[in-house]
DNA sequence: TTCTTTCTGTGACAAATGTTACTGTAGATT
DNA sequence: AATCTACAGTAACATTTGTCACAGAAAGAA
């Protein structure tokens, strides 16, 4: 069972463990569904398990901006940090690849933060992580400019999916980095070239260089 | 007393207090003096008692770019974030107006949070409200132009000192903003023109408009 | 005062980014 | 095959932002 908590989450201890698997409820979901909207009350927090999530900010204008990836072995952490107040989602959550996630009830976060030494550990480490992640994304939009931006993205999207292809339009990437088709299309020729990428449909293979 | 630990932070309890008052160190500092570079190591927690604590992210070609004020009543939520493992500062933290804090080790973290409910709570509702607010700084850099966030800057400092006159240099707002001297002159020369504000020498006087 | 420094204003220009409009092409559908 | 649609390329232009150069005003120092 390669996907266990026990593999996930190696610093979990066995009666956390068995606790999660008893109040947790295993749950999956398909490419594209949205887990969480901007705006919803949070009532649960995620461990992810197996697949790909995706956390957006979204403007007023309905731009989808990117924050960063979840994969297998993390969780989200504005839900954690919403805690027992249930708090309004200031974030959105999109499924890019099939998940098996495990959805934890707010209630017990108090609970465990207290009982279970590992999960303490767990969700703080999750806080500070995430928190130096969203400090980098603004790093990148404060101090860089578009050309860099791309580079970090394509980096960052081929880093997370294990493979030298990404398998995106340029409509789709200009989304996510509240910027238009045009200018991707733009960023990416002169990438291709300066010989940093192969470009084709809906793909854009990235060369050792990068 | 007005600035005592009781009216600033009420929701602690009187043993947490007393705990703070036995443990934590008091300690001034004028205005000017970098508190935390990016990079060093932490090792305290710092509640603010008095003045003004502002927040950056420094990039590498040396910017200094604003995230958030720290007023009296907060604390460094970076500096909690990093608990007993003493990690690097991702951000630099500067006094900006004459404060008085209380250092507490980062040791004893760990220990109030298991400890003292009311600190727990502290911390994760500092965690929380700063990830926000570090989000709304991303909204502002990737959904807004520069002209809006310089409306957002001068609102959020009067904000913060409480008054309608924000008392800095255009360049010292360019620095915080990223951007350049003649930019935000450009733009509030343009801001006085729609009558938002009145301008002179160091000061910007905000009208009711804003 | 005179000198000096700092701050502000502004024009002219450069560069980056956003927008519009149009083209062609690869794949999918019929 | 013929048609349709989504995707990509690109030129031309607008707008925003950044840079350079310089001038004058305000405050402080000599």
């Amino acid at each position: 069972m390669q996907n266990s908590l026990k593999t996930l989450f190696p610093n979990f201890s066995s009666e956390l463990i068995a606790t999660i698997e008893q109040n947790g409820s295993a749950q999956d979901f398909e490419s594209g569904t949205i887990l969480m909207r901007t705006g919803q009350y949070i009532k649960n927090t995620v461990l992810i398990m197996k697949g790909k999530i995706k956390i957006y900010r979204e403007g007023e204008d309905g731009g989808e901006f990117l924050l960063y990836y979840l994969q297998p072995g993390q969780a989200c952490a504005i839900s954690m940090i919403c805690t027992a107040k249930s708090e309004k989602s200031q974030i959105m959550a999109k499924v890019v690849e099939d998940v098996s996630v495990m959805m934890i009830p707010l209630q017990l976060m108090d609970k465990w933060m207290m009982e279970h030494r590992s999960w303490y550990e767990f969700v703080i480490e999750t806080y500070r992580s995430r928190f130096e992640e969203v400090l980098e994304v603004v790093d990148n939009i404060a101090f860089r400019s578009m050309d860099e931006r791309l580079e970090f993205y394509l980096k960052r999207h081929s880093d997370a999916c294990g493979c030298s292809e990404v398998k995106l339009s340029h409509q789709e990437i200009a989304t996510e980095l509240n910027t238009s088709r045009e200018v991707v299309s733009r960023l990416l020729k002169k990438m291709e070239q300066r010989g940093l990428v192969k470009l084709n449909r809906n793909q854009i293979e990235l060369l050792k260089k990068i």
